[in-house]
RNA sequence: GCGGGGGUAGCCAAGCUGGCCAACGGCAUAGGACUUAAGAUCCUAGACCUUAGGGUUUCAUGGGUUCGAAUCCCAUCCCCCGCACCA
């Protein structure tokens, strides 16, 4: 039972190549482009992986045998520090990554090769091309890989930029980075592909708040500016040594770490001196915005590494402020030694400055005792703190304590008090991480300034409003993600383009310091691919790639003569390009995991309607949700995954194909499960022996043949309808199970029709070709058909055969009410009779067909008298209105033609021929009669219970 | 918080432009066929009740709209994801 997969994998595979069918060129027929968002190069790739992958060459294959010329062009993004940490990683013999590649197959010769980033990307770029993706059977267009590193892809990128420059969508401002002293820019995610620290870290933004002190300003930090108004006291931690700085003319006191990082987003801070924290403290100074006088009080939570080292205290709405001022307060005798007397500490009261339904007029103080904290070293006192936040931010208004604020909603005042500070020189902006973040250095990663960032601006309203026009009339799945990419696009804004540092990329054609950042330079490449495939075989050298030569193939823009002698290539190769372009362009689809939902959709969509016009804007977007692991998701970087390689050696590429295909619809997560892939495996053997078997038939045409026929027709429908809308678990249910059970039951009944046999098996291999094309191919062979199928052309429908298939449903039906029967009533049976309805019960149907063409309604009083007015119907008196009633009733939707198939099936014609088959099925002879017989055999008198659609039943 | 998705029978998971739905399909389960046996395969059953093909109650919970709702509306509870320089 077993066959060897890999073999025929391997052999249909060659054959496809040898064949040629993957490779897309331009001719006659319309054009399908299919790509899918391509991977990053950051290590083996898993079994999840290839389930968006595995969709989109489903699809491609699909329009394929439509009759489209189909171009499913694939790549890889290797640009950033992947490559680079990688390379170093192996070089330095890191033992977990040594162990990873190790793992995943790779040998130590291969080891010893990928010590730079370059290696490490082509040795990766083959794993994918060749491992994963020709391994699966993809027919994609190999001529046309690219990769975001080549030559020739950078130049195609600095067009793009130099087209966004053009449409003044470039600009440059004041960025806050993530910066190491070390290693420059570094990017902080969950991954820390850069960083050995802090991953979950964000950038904040406090307001730094100046108390004046003499002629110094003490220099606290908030998240908080609208509680200004509430400030009783200020508070410093007696054992931190304090710095004195100058900035803007003025002196500050802040921490040390504080000045470090002061200095990174002010060039002119300059330190100068030393302040020891507890010298300050029973000292006052003078709150911003309310000038108030304050005692400085000591407080060991203000942590030199946070904000300033120096914290306002707002003891009403800050539960830390709070059980600290309590704390001090219930000891007073502690703080003598600050030089603080016990009057000065009792004069110091909360000041009530919001308003929070289900709060009193200390909010601080009610989180605190209601979560039963009395220390100001309780770890609690963190969610006390997230909670008045929250609760404060959204739901708080500001009271009338809060001068010209009072009334207002908390989230508003926020910003127009922290303006009013800035606008009067009592405040300042300063970005911090929320967390330590450590460079893979070891140095700690600081936000800097950086002045001159060159950002994308997203932001652009037109841009916005034209783009979010353009996806409506797009073909986007789900349709959530149709429906919420507008709210996607709106809150894109600026977003930064370029970096600089430790990053492999392509230079910024403006100012070379500066390297395009990664999601950028992978946002218009679709159309490269049309490029891609005369520079991979040498047509056209990166040198040739002129700003004039993109601008004329890809916007038709100047003269081809001029142009061609500008880059240097013949005019007829430059047309040539131009041609494809147009022919290929725009993307029908491009699928992309749901990763790609908030950024690279959005900005794929913005840059293709910045830089192209009108006719080649996107077609269509699907995403595909993931294959999870047990719990977690399967990381590529954490291992333990199921690899590529060994799962096609033991499940075999048709069963992973048709498990991705079918298990769930595309939009939703999966926890992968071997058991599931086996059992699909089994299902494929069994289609394999059954179609086997089939192809030995050579019977003769019978009733059943009119039947499948119809069968198939209506799946030819459905299967097109579906993939209308690219389901392809719809097509894998109808092909791997409804045509399966459909031809089951055609032999079932005795079919063995060679003609009919062999149309059915052309469509249903047809059917699994795009799922399972390994396997489709073999049968196709097998059964004699020309070529390939993977190459040939899908069928029309020709129609059902609606008469067939109701003798078939009789038949099943009725098989079924017996067995109901024999088991509600428990009747141990030796014969079962069977009565086909009388003649004028199918006059009622015809007379309610024809009273439902006439457009007059069908209603009972209608029916009734109509159908009285017969004589045969008349004299059957009760049970004929009976049966008008119930026809009018149940009838009253359908269509005539559905009411024909009653009033004309022979039904006594079609048990009649199935009752040997009836038998045999149940066990037990089956006499089929007429109601209409006079002279039958009915005992019991059930035979005048018998209607259209539904024979009486006599068990003896 | 903002934005988005979801809760379906033992498990996974379709359906969700209202009627063809007791609800696709798979896995697991039970009965039968085949077999010396096991396995594989095939058929049948599958919420509950029912001695004639019938009935009753289901699709997170509670309301509502409708002749009719898993499907539409409202409220409640619970789960998941994204929030930026990260592809």
């Amino acid at each position: 039972m077993a066959r060897d997969y890999t073999d025929i994998e391997a052999k249909w595979q060659a054959r496809w190549s040898a064949a040629g069918i993957n490779v897309a060129s331009r001719d006659e027929r319309p054009k399908f482009m299919i790509i899918f968002a391509y991977p990053g190069v950051t290590g083996y790739l898993h079994v999840g992986h290839l389930r968006g992958y595995t969709y989109a060459d489903a699809i491609g294959r699909y329009k394929r045998i439509l009759g489209y010329n189909v171009m499913f062009p694939v790549g890889t993004h290797a640009t950033g520090n992947g490559a680079i940490s990688l390379a170093k990683r192996i070089k330095r013999k890191d033992q977990d990554i040594i162990r990873y590649m190790k793992d995943n197959g790779c040998t130590d010769e291969q080891l010893r090769g990928l010590n730079d980033p370059m290696s490490v990307v082509d040795f990766f770029n083959n794993i994918y091309v060749n491992d994963y993706w020709k391994r699966f059977g993809f027919l994609a267009d190999w001529r046309r890989f690219t990769c975001t590193l080549y030559p020739d892809y950078g130049m195609f990128i600095k067009w793009q930029f130099r087209k966004l420059m053009e449409a003044g969508l470039l600009i440059q401002k004041p960025y806050y980075a993530p910066f190491c002293s070390n290693c420059g820019p570094v990017a902080i995610d969950a991954s820390e592909t850069d960083i050995s620290k802090g991953g979950n870290a964000e950038t904040q933004e406090y307001t730094l708040l100046k108390f004046d002190f003499g002629e110094m300003k003490l220099v606290a930090a908030t998240l908080r500016p609208e509680t200004v108004y509430g400030q009783v006291c200020f508070w410093i931690n007696p054992d931190t040594e304090y710095v004195k700085i100058t900035h803007n003319g003025e002196i500050w006191v802040v921490s040390k770490p504080a000045a470090d990082k002061l200095a990174m987003q002010f060039d002119d801070i300059q330190a100068f001196g030393t302040v020891r924290g507890r010298d300050l403290i029973g000292w006052t100074c003078k709150a911003p915005i309310v000038g108030r006088i304050i005692p400085i009080l000591p407080a060991k939570f203000c942590d030199p590494e946070v904000g300033t080292g120096m914290v306002t205290s707002v003891p009403s709405d800050s539960p830390d402020d709070w059980i600290n001022l309590k704390y001090i307060k219930d000891h007073p005798n502690d703080y003598a030694k600050y030089g603080l007397d016990g009057k000065t500490i009792a004069s110091i009261n909360p000041i009530s400055i919001i308003k929070i339904e289900g709060y009193g007029d200390m909010p601080a103080k009610d989180a605190v005792e209601s979560l039963g904290i009395t220390s100001p070293d309780d770890p609690r006192l963190e969610e006390a703190k997230k909670q008045v936040y929250k609760d404060g931010f959204h739901a708080g208004r500001m009271r009338e304590t809060c001068g010209p604020y009072a009334g207002m909603r908390v989230d508003e005042a926020k910003d127009k008090i922290k303006q009013a500070m800035i606008d009067s020189g009592e405040a300042e902006i300063f970005h911090d991480l929320s967390e330590e973040v450590v460079c893979r250095c070891g140095e700690t990663v600081h936000i800097k300034r950086v002045d001159d960032q060159w950002f994308i601006d997203y932001g652009n309203r037109e841009l916005t409003k034209k783009t979010s026009e353009h996806c409506r009339d797009m073909e986007i799945y789900p349709p959530e993600y149709h429906a919420n990419v507008h709210g996607v696009l709106d809150w894109f804004r600026e977003r930064a383009c370029v970096r600089q540092g430790n990053w492999l990329g392509t230079r910024f054609p403006f100012d070379d310091k500066w390297i395009i950042e990664a999601i950028s330079d992978s946002t218009l490449y679709p159309a490269y691919y049309i490029v891609s495939v005369y520079a991979n075989n040498g047509n056209i050298k990166p040198e040739n790639m002129t700003e004039k030569f993109f601008d004329y193939v890809m916007l038709g823009r100047g003269d081809a003569k001029e142009v061609a002698a500008e880059a240097g290539i013949s005019v007829s190769l430059l047309c040539n390009i131009r041609e494809d372009v147009k022919y290929w362009y725009p993307l029908d689809i491009n699928l992309g995991g749901k990763e790609h939902m908030t950024v690279h959709f959005p900005v794929f969509l913005f840059n293709h309607m910045a830089v192209l016009p009108e006719d080649m804007q996107p077609k269509g977007i699907i995403v595909n949700w993931y294959i999870t692991g047990k719990k977690s998701k399967i990381s590529k970087s954490k291992g333990g995954a199921q690899p590529i390689p060994g799962a096609v050696e033991a499940f075999g590429v048709d069963a992973m194909r048709l498990y991705y295909s079918h298990v769930a619809s595309m939009f939703v997560d999966v926890e992968w499960n071997e058991e599931m892939v086996v059992s699909y495996r089994q299902r494929l053997d069994r289609i394999f022996s059954f179609a086997e078997d089939m192809m030995q038939m050579s019977g003769d045409m019978s009733d059943i043949d009119r039947w499948l026929c119809s069968r198939f027709n209506a799946h030819v429908t459905g299967i097109r309808g579906s993939m209308e809308r690219y389901d392809l678990r719809q097509l894998a249910t109808t092909a791997y199970y409804e045509m399966f059970n459909d031809l089951k039951w055609y032999v079932r009944r005795g079919g063995s029709d060679k003609a009919t046999i062999n149309d059915a098996l052309r469509v249903w291999i047809q059917s699994m070709m795009p799922i399972t094309p390994h396997m489709a191919e073999e049968l196709w062979e097998m059964a004699g058909f020309e070529g390939f199928v993977s190459d040939s052309l899908y069928p029309e429908s020709k129609g059902i055969d609606s008469s067939a298939e109701y003798g078939e449903d009789l038949i099943r039906s009725t098989i079924s009410d017996v067995a109901q029967i024999r088991k509600v009533a428990s009747i141990d049976a030796t014969k079962i009779y069977i009565y086909t309805a009388a003649a004028w019960n199918r006059k009622i149907y015809s007379i309610a067909a024809d009273i439902l063409e006439s457009g007059n309604g069908l209603t009972i009083p209608g029916l009734t008298k109509e159908s009285m007015a017969d004589p045969e119907i008349r004299n059957n008196g009760k049970a004929a209105s009976e049966l008008a009633k119930k026809v009018a009733t149940e009838m009253v939707r359908e269509s005539p033609a559905k009411l024909h198939l009653y009033s004309d099936s022979d039904e006594h014609a079609v048990l009649s021929e199935a009752s040997r088959f009836m038998s045999e099925e149940i066990g037990i002879p089956v006499i089929v009669l007429s109601a209409d017989d006079d002279m039958k055999y009915d005992p019991k008198g059930k035979s005048s219970a018998a209607v259209p659609g539904r024979p009486a039943i006599y068990l003896e």
